[in-house]
RNA sequence: CGGGGCGUAGCUCAGCUUGGUUUAGAGCGCCUGGUUUGGGACCAGGAGGCCGGUGGUUCAAAUCCACUCGCCCCGACCA
């Protein structure tokens, strides 16, 4: 009888991917269903994730002279109607407040108090903050204006996913205003670029930065860019975005300043965002069947202590030599910070306590009992190999070493995900190998397929129509820097001068 | 909002086709006691469910019917 290896996920990814998901989310607490439909709670772990992200972004924006400001929920009504693409992108998918008190009827709660004017809850803040930006710029002197705020937002979407898409979710909106065109340009690209430095080398994520097509694009932007990442399903998931709003919404918001030669001119705006989605790409992006798996520089914590507990004589001493080690591991500096390490005090047996951990994702378990103590060694565990693959350490030695494990573990899960996406990414010039690639075997329980085709593409927004109809793929983007190369759009045959990201999407 | 699947204990599910010994079960988890102890252990005892909700058919409904709510998957929409 062939022994299978249980894992601590079931199903598998391979099994069946949206559930292994959801199973994740479950088995490392990260989050749950609520009470309202589409939301979620986002539990002390999963949070914990988020303000490690918060924290870095936050400090990227400050190093690139964006200061936090904090704007209102809710958006008047009429603020949405300014920016004709805008209302067609959002308006069908808003919260609106109309009253603001509630009356008692027969014991039941019904509103009362009707709004005068209809408040919708934010999905985005371009119109509120172009208001206030209008009324902040006055001179070329005030610009550029660069602003950033983190804040709840609600779209309500028809089909939610924890993380991936939720009716609120959390996020970062930067908003900035200049002079010039160029200027505008160049801060979205600069933008786009901080959000591809942090997903690879934080979330240990690579991304491909390109610009969207019109149709993918940001409603009311002039152009639209993001970084996209390939999940271990070979989907592709939209991660961040940078919008080139052009002078769109500073007409709308009626954003005008005198420039330096004494004339009246609209600003040139941006915005960008990411959003609590990445912490669902963090988890496809690296989680095995045992569950999660955390890359260091974003853990909430680096290194768990379990002791392992015989008899009470000895218990003492553990314990004793668990939180020295505690301590000393605490000391130790990793990415500019001190080491994030737990001792797991729980009552309970080891294995269970182990288990806990390897499903939470950390890094680093510490196993420790009377005979490290008796060793002055610890016994090592790392959640980039198997949970059996274990290895004993000079406690010295462990200390010592600690930062580069980290880091090698942290670098082993980008080359990793860089393999899985090289591997998964392939350049498809023909119309039906292209189908082929995209269509599954299997097609009433479908397996994993496709990826990333690279394909020429200039077909327009037909033709990108007609993908989505018959294989639910879209252009993903249209890579930066992608080398020139000359062709023939894979579906009109048309004169192309470079390749296109095609792919399933979230 | 369309198509499919599913709602029975905290979790995973059996029971439903062929209504009636089912005062509603199992495994895991939980609580108590004990035995264990380099590992998701074992034994004994225990707590926990008006079978998603409402209505109907019937002498009798977890089981049949209608409606409704919720969840998941696949679409349409989207970060």
């Amino acid at each position: 009888m062939a022994q299978q290896v249980k894992t601590a996920i079931t199903p598998t990814r391979a099994e069946d991917y949206p559930e292994w998901y959801q199973q994740v989310i479950r088995a490392a607490d990260l989050a749950e269903n609520s009470p309202v439909r589409g939301c979620m709670v986002i539990k002390p772990w999963g949070y914990a994730i988020w303000e490690n992200i918060q924290r870095v972004l936050d400090g990227m924006f400050k190093a690139t002279g964006h200061v936090n400001a904090y704007f209102p929920l809710f958006i008047p009504l009429s603020f949405l109607e300014k920016e004709a693409a805008h209302v067609e992108g959002f308006a069908k998918e808003c919260a609106v407040v109309t009253h603001h008190r509630l009356k008692s009827v027969d014991g039941k709660l019904v509103p009362d108090g009707e709004l005068e004017e209809p408040l919708i809850v934010r999905p985005t803040s371009e119109t509120i903050i172009g208001a206030m930006f209008a009324k902040w710029v006055q001179s070329y002197r005030d610009l550029p204006l660069l602003i950033n705020q983190w804040a709840n937002v609600v779209r309500w979407e028809m089909r939610t996913r924890m993380f991936l898409r939720t009716t609120e979710f959390l996020w970062q909106e930067g908003h900035t205003a200049h002079a010039t065109q160029t200027e505008a340009l160049e801060e979205t690209a600069k933008m786009l670029e901080v959000y591809a430095d942090f997903a690879e080398n934080y979330m240990a994520m690579p991304v491909i930065k390109g610009e969207k097509t019109e149709g993918e694009r940001f409603p009311g932007a002039v152009s639209t860019f993001s970084i996209e990442a390939m999940m271990q399903d070979r989907k592709a998931l939209q991660a961040g975005t940078s919008h080139f709003l052009g002078q769109n919404f500073s007409k709308a918001s009626d954003i005008k300043f005198l420039d330096d030669k004494g004339e009246l001119v609209h600003a040139w705006t941006t915005s960008w965002g990411v959003s609590t989605r990445l912490v669902g790409g963090l988890l496809m992006t690296h989680s095995d069947d045992d569950g999660l798996v955390l890359p260091p520089r974003l853990a909430p914590l680096h290194v768990v202590i379990v002791p392992i507990l015989r008899d009470d004589a000895d218990s003492a001493k553990v314990l004793e030599y668990c939180q020295s080690l505690a301590k000393q591991i605490g000391d130790v500096q990793y990415d500019g910070q001190k080491v994030r390490v737990e001792l797991d005090r729980r009552e309970g047996r080891g294995g269970d306590k182990i288990w806990s951990w390897i499903k939470k994702g950390v890094p680093v378990r510490l196993e420790v009992g009377p005979r490290d103590f008796a060793a002055d060694s610890v016994f090592m565990g790392r959640r980039d190999l198997t949970p059996k693959d274990k290895k004993g350490l000079k406690r010295e030695e462990f200390l010592a070493e600690l930062p580069r494990i980290l880091q090698e573990i942290q670098d082993g899960l980008l080359s990793r995900a860089k393999a899985h996406r090289q591997a998964n990414t392939v350049k498809i010039d023909d119309k039906e190998e292209l189908y082929r690639f995209f269509t599954p075997k299997n097609a009433e329980k479908p397996e994993i397929h496709g990826g990333f085709a690279l394909c020429h593409f200039e077909g327009g927004k037909e033709a990108e129509e007609q993908l989505k109809n018959d294989l639910n793929v879209t252009v993903r983007c249209i890579p930066l820097n992608a080398e020139p190369e000359e062709g023939k759009c894979i579906m009109t045959g048309r004169p192309s001068q470079r390749r296109v990201v095609v792919g399933k999407s979230y």
